[in-house]
DNA sequence: CTCCCGATAT
DNA sequence: ATATCAGGAG
């Protein structure tokens, strides 16, 4: 089976497991969900919709972030870890939401990493699932699940993405990347993952053996 | 490559 | 006790 006819198997196997796959994050902006997922590395995304329910209420806008108190913001998101580069790259971000970009988020790779604490990761995801761009999103996740399958072996996010942007239909990568996520909590977890049950095993290189 | 960092599961 | 959680910056 070449790779593309694997992709496709794969797809055909993701998509009976997991058919209503989408973002897990609470927001109702572009803006809420550029923070929320900024708030989200190395944290559960359960902690950042705890924290974003009561902080969306508090800051409603780019001006609202763009002159908080920075000791005040790190009290507000603290239990997100890493709160002080957090809080710092939200308010930087902001700020440059309301000098260059109107206060509106930007629909560009290019303009969406100019912003302080947006890589590509979270760039991809507001591409998608806010601008509905094709869009590889490689977080921990979908780094950890490709390897295992078998799609990649760089271990660089960035080199994961252009392999997987080569190789998977651009109208199926960020929906594949929603199921990674969900099977990746619920199946192939990064420690004992459940190979018994796992429901893409027969397209999996790795089956059995991590 | 290192640092940032609290919360949770194992 | 330790690994891991929808990463990004210096």
């Amino acid at each position: 089976m070449t790779k593309k006819e694997r992709v496709l198997k794969l797809r055909e196997l993701l998509d009976k497991a997991y058919p209503d796959v989408k973002c897990s994050l609470n927001y109702t902006t572009p803006l809420e969900m550029l923070i929320a997922t900024q708030m989200s590395a190395q944290c559960t995304d359960a902690r950042v919709n705890i924290i974003t329910e009561t902080l969306f209420k508090k800051y409603r806008n780019a001006e609202d972030f763009a002159n908080a108190d920075y000791d005040e913001l790190c009290e507000d998101i603290k239990s997100a870890g890493f709160y002080r580069n957090k809080a710092k790259n939200i308010i930087l971000c902001c700020q440059r939401l309301i000098d260059v970009y109107g206060g509106e988020v930007p629909d560009t790779m290019e303009d969406l990493t100019s912003l302080a604490g947006t890589g590509r990761k979270t760039a991809n995801l507001v591409l998608g699932d806010i601008f509905g761009k094709p869009a590889v999103v490689v977080d921990t996740h979908c780094k950890r699940i490709a390897k295992r399958i078998g799609l990649t072996t760089n271990d660089d996010p960035t080199k994961v993405e252009m392999d997987l942007k080569k190789i998977v239909p651009s109208d199926y990568q960020l929906r594949m990347c929603h199921q990674f996520v969900a099977h990746g909590r619920a199946v192939c977890t990064a420690r004992n993952p459940k190979c018994a049950v796992c429901p893409i095993k027969e397209v999996c290189k790795s089956a059995g053996k991590c």
